[in-house]
RNA sequence: GGACCUUUAGCUCAGUUGGUUAGAGCGUUUCCUUGACAUGGAAAAGGUCACUGGUUCGAGUCCAGUAAGGUCCA
């Protein structure tokens, strides 16, 4: 065996094993039907991302359920991939295509998607290299891509599938476009913003008597030109013989429009006169409708103003249109005012732009099995964790709108949709879109080909990532389910994600499951998860996100460079608290690398502590183990052993990361490191003791690695050979985690039977060091460890300090610690197992040692009070439970003790 | 406007079905290079649990309301 290294250096380490692992295939996942299933699809980060804070944490958890569950026995999967993110990935190639001065339409469509697949050969799926580096354990052979022929017939084949059914339509209706890229948006992808802008109130003079006017309030002045009439309540009688007369438009080409009366207006609002513009408000298109008002759409795709606004707007980009417009309406003398005002404007996702309604000729989806969908979550089929999320979930599966699935992109899927030649596509109708003979629908495309002309229009991204959780695994394709294991693998176990894409792809993925897999079968078959874990976001110390554009976000590969891989994992994990944000500290990171380097060394001090025995299999360990020798401490360790491997697994069961992180270091650092191995050094100068106490080191990090490698792969890894604890050639996920019981069963195999009174008992021997090493420090001879211990006990305490004096001078720092009847003069504590005094007599500040003992004993007279109070209320004696009865008179009893004790030691100063 | 979340030590957070004197990590102060680890050890200081009421023998914990901050939906 090696020697183990002073400290822990992670860079080699985590390079050395993830090629081992990854050359080994030892994350692949196979059908093994006698074992459980456990899966997890990643959530596919766009191919042109790059790895975030919010990705190390995301998947950070993705890999340490992954992990625990090969160390549980599972057969597990995890499958990663990317997704072609249409819009993010066109605008990447389309500024390097500007670059050298070019654009898309130079070069056609087919050209230019082969630039996108070169671009995307060539750089896209950087962060697939990047999880390796954060120790993620995806079964990298099945790396998946939303745009790879397979998954490309699966988005197809549903499409085609929907359509069929009628889920699938195509219709002109209002949309949110955004100008800048030049699309069709779902209402997912607008961000509403509050926004502090301008309200302009302008007056239309009314034809039939000059000098009258109606006036409206309106923050978009430049689309006045698209007015097609004015509208007011119908019960509004400040306009009674107003309706059906015609004011002039007031900017624009002039025109003649009509006051019409529609229940949709608002009375409070302003003068509780509405402008009609049906090109550009969906509200005022659904008005236009009913009143059979024509649209006039006075803006271009690219949110320039047109020909139809007038020669003054035409050409002028929309913000440079409305500024125009109000001084135009200014010198008209149209304007009476611009007030400021704040509303909430839609914004497109991507390009950051106010996005624009418009009519538009798109395809829409009525969602398939929306009643079920809510059923899944709602009847405890799915599970999120945490639970709150699920009424978000519910209720926008209540309000449900059809999603706009077709974009106006080149990347992506194109939609199968053939047109006969010739036709005219603004004109369809219904009947025309289900009239094989007009237009065709199909996976293989019409066999004439020569007559049909294919649509333009791409689907959204998120329309092929529904399916991520079946199309992943080979679907529809019946061969490449079968090799892929779809059968076995599916549903997947977990979903971790976050909460912001709750509609975008969590619910969206349930419908899609429930739609298409294993029609007829039970709910819970169909579904493709059975939980869903929502991650916090990670904020920075002032609370905000984290951003690109704030520069407010740590490289997780520096970080990896500085702290270790694990050190990012651990301390990551550790602030992540379930369901709630979280703010990033580095010094958290730091702490993760310093519990490696405790690991390390705590690893490396068994190491130096004597030869190593069979430590091949639990079973080798424990046969090593001499029951007869047990002391309190023996018994505690491995009690603490076995509770904290019962708390990290209630932890995974109810999905708490942090806590089971904190739950290992503390028993790792407080109960192991700064009270087993430190008692240990007294045992191992014992030859007696020594094999014992080695065998216990070894039961105790055996476990603890076994418990930890979920959290940090690599140094468990590597210290797992390193004691010895693998065989060559295997890596510690061969092994079996066992839980608590089964630990406890293989002690009792071989003859040991946990005293958990003795295990009790090693409190009162770390409050006897904990005060002694407190007196001292009042002293100021903490560092000195030539101090003569005296100590006044019952005899029945004295055999308690007695058994372990060894342990407990080294300990304490004493010279000695002895026994008298009566102790004068010297400084005191009062411990639970006796009074300890510093023989110290003679260099004795009276003065100062009895303000300390006054003080206490004044602490405790209040405690004493208000545990007497309680106990002295008949109500709390005839009502409360007796075990807190009988906690509190004990607790009474032990106060008084203590306190005769205090004021014994007072007069003995006086 | 509707829904949800948060408010506990200087900072970030735990605190399980109500039950002794409310915890951890970091930071701060003091001491210590004793042969696993200074990426360390020991000790200490530090909290009217946002506020107001209520329920209860007993409230950080349950209920109602208020305030501040945040998120989502409209």
């Amino acid at each position: 065996m090696a020697e183990i290294t002073k400290s822990y250096e992670p860079r080699e380490v985590e390079k050395k094993w993830y090629a081992a692992w990854q050359a080994a295939h030892s994350f692949a996942g196979t059908v093994t039907p006698d074992k459980e299933p456990y899966t997890i699809v990643i959530p596919p980060p766009n191919v042109t991302g790059v790895l975030t804070m919010g990705h190390v944490l995301n998947n950070a958890l993705q890999d340490i359920l992954i992990r625990r569950a090969r160390l549980e026995g599972k057969s597990a999967l995890w499958i990663p991939g990317t997704d072609h993110a249409g819009i993010a990935t066109q605008t990447v190639v389309e500024r390097e295509l500007r670059k050298q001065k070019k654009t898309l339409h130079d070069l056609g469509r087919e050209k230019f998607l082969d630039k996108v697949w070169e671009w995307r050969t060539e750089k896209g799926g950087i962060i697939l290299e990047q999880l390796r580096r954060l120790g993620a354990s995806c079964d990298w052979d099945r790396t998946q891509f939303t745009m790879d022929p397979h998954y490309s017939q699966a988005v197809l084949t549903v499409f085609v599938d929907l359509f069929k059914k009628g889920h699938i339509y195509r219709g002109k209706r209002m949309v949110n476009w955004c100008p800048v890229s030049q699309t069709a948006l779902s209402d997912e992808e607008v961000i509403m913003k509050p926004v502090n802008g301008t309200i302009y109130r302008v007056r239309y003079e009314r034809t039939d008597a000059p000098g009258q006017y109606i006036e409206v309030k309106t923050t978009r002045p430049e689309t006045i030109p698209g007015d097609v009439a004015i509208a007011v309540h119908p019960d509004d009688p400040r306009y009674t013989g107003w309706v059906g007369k015609t004011v002039r438009r007031a900017l624009g080409p002039a025109a003649e429009i009509p006051i019409i009366a529609d229940t949709a207006v608002d009375k409070e609002f302003g003068s509780g006169a509405l402008k009609i513009t049906p090109a550009h408000d969906k509200t005022d298109f659904e008005i236009g409708l009913r009143h059979k008002l024509a649209v006039i759409d006075v803006l271009e795709a690219d949110g320039k103003l047109n020909a139809l606004a007038g020669p003054e707007l035409a050409g002028l980009d929309r913000f440079a249109g409305r500024k125009k417009a109000a001084e135009l309406l200014k010198a008209s003398g149209a304007l009476l005012a611009e007030e400021a005002y704040a509303n909430n404007v839609g914004y497109s996702e991507r390009a950051d732009v106010p996005i624009e309604p418009r009519l538009t000729w798109q395809w829409w989806l009525k969602y398939p099995r929306v009643e079920e969908a809510k059923a899944a979550v709602r009847d405890g089929h799915i599970k999120f964790h945490p639970e709150r999320w699920s009424k978000v979930y519910l209720h926008w599966l209540e309000n449900i709108q059809d999603w706009c699935i077709s974009r106006q992109l080149w990347w992506g899927h194109r939609i199968p949709v053939w047109y006969r030649k010739g036709l005219d596509k603004e004109k369809l109708t219904e009947a025309d879109i289900a009239d094989a003979t007009k237009v065709h629908v199909s996976l293989a495309g019409p066999a004439d080909p020569e007559n049909w002309v294919q649509g333009d229009d791409v689907l959204d991204t998120w329309a092929s990532s529904w399916l991520w959780p079946f199309a992943t695994m080979g679907w529809p394709d019946e061969a490449k389910m079968k090799a892929q294991g779809l059968d076995y693998f599916y549903p997947t176990t977990t979903l971790v994600t976050g909460p912001d894409i709750i509609f975008f792809w969590v619910a969206r993925m349930i419908m899609a499951g429930l739609e298409f897999m294993r029609p007829g079968e039970p709910i819970e078959r169909r579904i493709p998860f059975k939980h869903v874990y929502f991650t916090g976001i990670i904020r920075d110390q002032q609370g905000r996100k984290m951003s690109k554009s704030l520069g407010n976000s740590p490289d997780p590969l520096d970080l990896i460079d500085i702290y270790g891989a694990d050190g990012l994992r651990f301390g990551i994990i550790s602030i992540a608290p379930q369901g709630q944000d979280l703010r990033f500290q580095e010094d958290r990171i730091e702490s993760g690398k310093n519990f490696c380097n405790k690991l390390w060394n705590a690893c490396r001090f068994r190491q130096m502590s004597g030869e190593a025995g069979d430590n091949s299999s639990l079973s080798a360990i424990m046969s090593r183990l001499v029951p007869t020798q047990f002391d309190a401490d023996d018994h505690a360790i491995l009690d603490r052993l076995l509770a904290t491997t019962r708390e990290v697994d209630r932890c995974f069961r109810e999905f708490e990361f942090s806590a089971a992180v904190q739950t290992l270091y503390g028993f790792f650092w407080n109960d192991f490191c700064d009270w087993y191995v430190e008692v240990s050094k007294s045992k191992l100068q014992e030859p007696e003791a020594k094999g014992n106490c080695l065998a216990i080191q070894d039961l105790v990090l055996r476990q603890t690695l076994l418990l930890l490698h979920p959290f940090i792969p690599f140094i468990t890894e590597e210290l797992w050979h390193q004691l010895g604890y693998g065989a060559a050639g295997k890596f510690i996920e061969d092994s079996q985690l066992e839980n608590a019981s089964q630990v406890a069963n293989a002690g009792v195999l071989h003859g040991l039977a946990l005293n958990f009174a003795a295990a009790a008992s090693v409190d009162r021997l770390k409050d006897f060091v904990a005060k002694t090493r407190a007196l001292k420090a009042e002293h100021n001879l903490a560092s000195r460890r030539d101090v003569k211990l005296l100590v006044t006990a019952k005899v029945s305490d004295w055999k308690v300090l007695e058994d372990n004096l060894a342990k407990l001078t080294r300990l304490c720092g004493a010279a000695s610690i002895e026994r008298r009847e009566h102790v004068e003069g010297a400084p005191a504590i009062v411990a639970a197992l006796g009074t300890i005094y510093l023989d110290l007599a003679g260099s004795v500040d009276v003065g100062a040692e009895k303000i300390r003992l006054a003080k206490e004993l004044d602490q405790l007279t209040k405690h004493i009070a208000g545990t007497e109070a309680r106990l002295a209320n008949e109500a709390f004696v005839s009502k409360a439970p007796p075990a807190v009865l009988e906690g509190a008179r004990k607790q009474l009893a032990d106060q008084k003790t203590k306190r005769a004790e205090l004021e014994r030691l007072l007069k003995s100063l006086a």
